[in-house]
DNA sequence: CATACTATTGCAAGAAGTTGCAATAAGGAG
DNA sequence: CTCCTTATTGCAACTTCTTGCAATAGTATG
């Protein structure tokens, strides 16, 4: 089908199921180095697979994220956005014109660390997303 | 009118007006610890104001986060919750039972220095949620 | 290969959030 | 206090996202 088949072990192994859904949302999702509205991925899967609909587009992104496959990022609006998890990074987005950076989670290992130990939580994931003014506009 | 009123004069400022609408909205956040959601606060400041409408209630939210009087949330469930904005801080939501507690972002101080040197831009505000166990459920 | 179990999907209805535009009302000026 | 400018609101239509449930289709088993 797909080079996404390398996830269906991954899911089989959990006790879910490789379906031709999935695999069209991830194969969008792999051929992209952006995130994606969900409405972007409904458009470009469905040239792949024209019975899918946006109900499972949502269920589907929430269900990869769930299982760590995709990651959710927020965007300047205020809206959710997917890509694939590749190495773990974070956003930084300009106010002024847009643009984007990765951060990388690596540095911001020792912020966990004293958050843990601060709050005697134990911390599984974050949801982080900068906001600044990039060298060009600040 | 209410104690909100401490905000007309940061609006005036900048050019902006104190509405009755803008008023209720402070109000209800004033008078919680929590964050809530549009809806909630719609509910809430409907009982001092019956005339206001829910699109209201979304565009001032985000208004009043534009010009730092409330700061937007993201919930364990992906939505936007909002709340006063008092001293700066984000946070920490247990992935089990959904209990809160706040992370002071003093404690992200030499974070915030080392992604500004390590991309070139100048930070201006962040969007942090971290998600773990907390003590009781890890 | 046929059967059964149940995870997953599609549909339809509904809830939440957004947008354009005409009407309303802050608040500065006379 | 009245008039004028224009920021802000309410309405209505629309888009985005969510939910319940019956139908569908992976996959394990015999």
């Amino acid at each position: 089908m797909s080079c996404a088949n390398e996830y269906t072990p991954q899911l089989r192994a959990r006790g879910y199921r490789m379906t031709s859904q999935r695999l069209a949302i991830l194969h969008v999702l792999q051929h992209t180095n952006k995130h994606l509205l969900p409405v972007e991925i409904y458009e470009q899967a469905r040239h792949k697979l024209p019975t899918l609909t946006e109900t499972t587009v949502y269920r589907t992104l929430e269900f990869l994220a769930e299982n760590g496959l995709v990651r959710p990022a927020l965007t300047g609006s205020g809206h959710l956005a997917y890509e694939i998890a590749r190495h773990e990074h974070h956003h930084l987005v300009c106010r002024n014109c847009g643009n984007e950076m990765e951060v990388e989670h690596e540095l911001l290992r020792s912020m966990y660390e004293t958050i843990e130990s601060e709050s005697g939580y134990k911390l599984t994931d974050s949801h982080l997303t900068f906001f600044g003014l990039c060298p060009d506009c600040r």
